[in-house]
DNA sequence: AAGCGCTTGTGAACGAGAGCACAAAGTGAG
DNA sequence: CTCACTTTGTGCTCTCGTTCACAAGCGCTT
């Protein structure tokens, strides 16, 4: 088996393929040439047999007894993560938070180009934001095949996110990365990721809860 | 065993109930009293038998043969991630994207309230952002402790997290939701969530190169 | 009051992922 | 050339999560 299983990667080894090519980028920077498994596990906060087995999934690039030579695993990352090549990207919606992702310097540092910002509100259409003018909403199929766009970010209210997500589906684009606090159906073959940080703040209240009942002496309805 | 294991709701629970309480949040609005685990999954977008067993890990709140009553399961869910009581909450860090959060209405909405703002920059302490004054970095202890945070968020640069990592825990918080493309390292006791939105257009970018790879007739070198 | 239809709650099978522990494989010294 | 040392790559086990399928339970109708 050469280039074998090259059809399945687990998904939670692609959600970390990132965090170890940012790893990788930051020894890069330092001028280190090789890591082991061990090092470069610790700079990306997993455990190394996990590493190990991830890098493993996309080909033995490893050297026993040596280690990793980082600028060829970083190339090797990129590749698989499709990286090498360049993203063009859509922002759908240009409140605070599609401003922020729009001035976002992480994106363009990884081969994703934001190409064009679209808006439906008129005082905001025509403004410049980044360095882009923001387009109309009536715009969105025409810029999306003028500029080959697969990857779009919806930055709507949520309300006008499934109808967002509908007309970029059935423009082509086939990735969407939805920050509107609702859910998106979708064919089969479009890939939404979710960030919702209304989510991540209750998920840290519970923990925060479970942790500190002693400062509210009251609620203790369910002791016995 | 009637209030039996509180002790341990899993964490892909505790993750999948602030998706439930939004659709619960939803439905009410609509004047829906009653749901059953097939529409509220369907809401929601999960399995059934996974909503009922997650649900069922709080108690039997619902009714057989009926389903659940809308209003008392948003209580049952609030009250278990810790949203009946309010979460002062403080941002460090306030570029563009933590200018976006603490105009973010999504955090009031759920019992968490933006006490204070803080941010090293001497330009940007003073300002007035999404009605509060931005606070000089010296002060963090400070708020911490006059407002009793025990949950904030980081938006700072990558370099700078860590350092505001440790300043925040040592005046004991103990919940971050950090925004900064960083790995923090903390104590036992505190829990971190880290949202990193160029990894998820990476991992967006994988699954595109998945799909196309007929756009690009080269790279075929691992093709036996 | 009894039976019927519906929905919950859960036992059990299944699958995916994490991590241990070790064999395989490379390097360098003697 | 051989041996000792280092680090990768992986088989195996265990835990956690998902999903199926069904018995238990509730309300409505007759």
């Amino acid at each position: 088996m050469t280039s074998h299983a090259k059809q399945g990667i687990p998904a939670a080894t692609v959600a970390r393929l990132p965090l170890y090519l940012r790893a990788l980028g930051t020894l890069s920077d330092e001028g280190v040439t090789t890591v082991s498994s061990e090092e470069l596990a610790a700079a990306a906060g997993v455990n190394s047999a996990k590493l190990r087995k991830d890098l493993s999934q996309l080909g033995s690039y490893g050297t026993r007894g040596v280690g990793y030579d980082v600028d060829y695993l970083v190339y090797q990352v990129s590749r698989e993560l499709g990286l090498t090549q360049d993203w063009p990207v859509v922002i759908v919606g240009l409140g605070h938070l599609g401003h922020a992702l729009a001035n976002y310097g992480g994106f363009a540092s990884r081969g994703f180009e934001v190409r064009a910002l679209v808006d439906a509100d008129p005082d905001i259409v025509g403004t410049r934001v980044a360095g882009l003018v923001v387009s109309p909403l009536d715009a969105l199929e025409e810029i999306i095949n003028a500029q080959g766009v697969a990857i779009a970010v919806i930055a709507t209210p949520a309300m006008a996110a499934q109808d967002v997500c509908d007309r970029l589906v059935a423009s082509g684009v086939s990735s969407i990365l939805n920050f509107a606090p609702s859910m998106l159906v979708v064919p089969e073959h479009v890939e939404v990721r979710k960030v919702d940080l209304s989510i991540e703040l209750q998920i840290l209240a519970f923990h925060e809860q479970r942790k500190a009942p002693l400062l509210t002496p009251m609620a203790q309805a369910a002791t016995s």
